[in-house]
DNA sequence: CAGCTACTTTGACAATTGTCACGAATTGTT
DNA sequence: AACAATTCGTGACAATTGTCAAAGTAGCTG
């Protein structure tokens, strides 16, 4: 069982350490590769090799300044009209949708390890959105925060369960994880109310009510919405629903423009945080984008979950001019 | 008085944010210069420039991660050896002492942020070091956080004095700053006393107590060192010193080599923290390097004013052969 | 509105960096 | 001990990036 003996040992250098060596001259000191190769007593091309391996160990980490996000002008005026404690716009000039997603997510990822301390409990919903900002996130080491899950589990047919986006946030963060170990959705009110009783269940959800922070994207009420393709409602039900006023979705609840829960046939039957639990925390993160989902993110800010806010140039845009700026 | 006006809005991009936008195209999803150009329409050499210009305003962050220092075999040795928190070893396998300063200042620098939390209250030390970790840092902001000058001021002929040295730690950390408005040292104990019962002097004497965490390098206690050719102590104090026990100076104050304090003709002329303030710390920061700091950085050490170390790897090696590894 | 200033942008060239196929060294296997 | 199998380091070449002088453009001024 010897570690495999690393054998990068020949040179003069102690060998161990050449890749960060090589990395800080890079890095830190700015010097060229040649010159490092040449000090080092390695051709170049090791150099190359080491500056590589430094970057795929996480060893090299760049990030973009993240008061340049937050001190943007729509940043600030995303603050100031709707009262947040802070938001952070990405750009998207030139960008898609999808990519603009992206680097919500990555502007998200960034962002998010900043605004947490020793202590906190951070609930995580669930979606495409959040799961790329768990994706997109470096491994970290934060101290005593635990993650858990907000919503029950369901099949998406894309790979992003609510289970997958906490489990990856916490493996991220270094994180203790509370995973809700049942169904977003049950078929029938009964049992998801037994189900909600059962003491590990009933633990978990307990949990929940503990969390002072918690990040969710969110979702539109239309057809093309992850609540219908995951199964958590059918067309019928979002049609109820948005004939009562929906206008988005919020950890896997129905809200209306005034961000107030619209009661509806699934509540009953759904397992996970009640939107009462989101009011007041410490920090709600709303990580979105996209021209639909403007509606439901003025809806959620309006409910009063929200305290920091993470989307791009042009849904910024589009939030202060339907919220009439 | 108007704001100079911007003008790079003649593209087609909202121009004030090209600068962000190529950083992120560049720095976040790995494009080549020649596709930013392309699809921002401009020509790649503008690019060039944007990115130059991220970088200068320091919209680009690129760091090592800590992990690869604090994880180093050599900073688990230091920490189980020496009973710390942790420690940080950078590499200096092909640098020469002053490389190595640079180096071990820059490492301080990135990892001082990570240590300190909102309403933490820091105490500067004084020295080359110390002034060269708050030149190496960004700048950052950092909530509720005050940074105390922990010894007089003195007249050194290299320009980093005490009052200097807190006062570009504070600016970079975006912190409060109470500066100690004394010399260091004065001819006579008489006018010492006087001067420390002075209000404003004893209420930023006052203020040192409530320091909860401090950076400090240790002295060697040799006719080279600073605290002689920058006036606090003269040839012959110095010699008394290292006659009476002395092997290194912490804060201006000669310590022996269990760390404590030497007793000496300086200290009633001295205005500065008291070394028994320095104890039991939540953070004492030792950033130290060279051949010469082993005995003063094991003193300090041994007198229990130390939880998190920053050195080299040569210095981290004869600090654990000298202690008896 | 011509002319000036201060600034940005650009294209061409130089320097640096990334890639890849090959050879040398090491390990495990027969 | 000889032979794959593997991995690492190397040199030559391709791609990318940095530099700089010249051209262009907006704002200002007489």
């Amino acid at each position: 069982m010897a570690a495999p003996m690393r054998r990068r040992a020949t040179g003069q250098v102690s060998g161990e350490n050449i890749v960060i060596e090589a990395a800080w001259m890079y890095y830190h000191e700015g010097r060229t590769q040649s010159c490092i190769a040449e000090q080092l007593g390695v051709s170049r091309a090791t150099i190359v090799n080491c500056l590589q391996e430094a970057k795929e160990l996480g060893l090299v980490r760049i990030t973009l300044a993240p008061e340049a996000f937050t001190g943007h002008r729509l940043a600030e005026q995303l603050r100031e009209r709707f009262g947040l404690a802070a938001a952070y716009v990405v750009p998207d000039d030139a960008a898609g949708e999808e990519e603009a997603l992206m680097r919500v997510a990555r502007g998200a990822a960034e962002w998010l390890p900043r605004l947490l301390a020793p202590g906190d409990k951070l609930g995580v919903s669930w979606g495409r959105t959040v799961y790329e900002v768990a994706e997109a996130m470096e491994q970290t080491r934060t101290e005593d925060v635990s993650v858990s899950q907000l919503v029950g589990s369901m099949a998406t047919p894309y790979g992003f369960t609510a289970e997958i986006c906490s489990a990856h946030m916490a493996m991220k963060l270094g994180a203790k994880l509370v995973n809700l170990h049942a169904p977003a959705v049950l078929s029938d009110p009964d049992l998801a109310r037994r189900l909600r009783a059962e003491p590990i269940i009933a633990a978990q959800l307990e949990a929940l009510s503990h969390c002072n922070k918690a990040i969710f994207a969110a979702g539109s009420a239309n057809h093309e919405s992850h609540i219908v393709s995951s199964g958590v409602a059918t067309h019928e039900e979002l049609d109820w629903y948005t004939r009562h006023g929906a206008t988005g979705v919020l950890c896997g609840r129905f809200i209306d423009a005034q961000g107030r829960s619209v009661p509806g046939p699934l509540d009953d039957r759904m397992i996970g945080v009640e939107l009462d639990k989101l009011e007041g925390l410490d920090m709600g993160l709303l990580v979105s984008t996209g021209q639909d989902k403007v509606r439901p993110m003025l809806s959620a800010i309006a409910g009063g979950y929200v305290t920091h806010v993470v989307t791009s140039v042009s849904t910024a845009e589009e939030m202060l001019s339907s919220a009439g700026g």
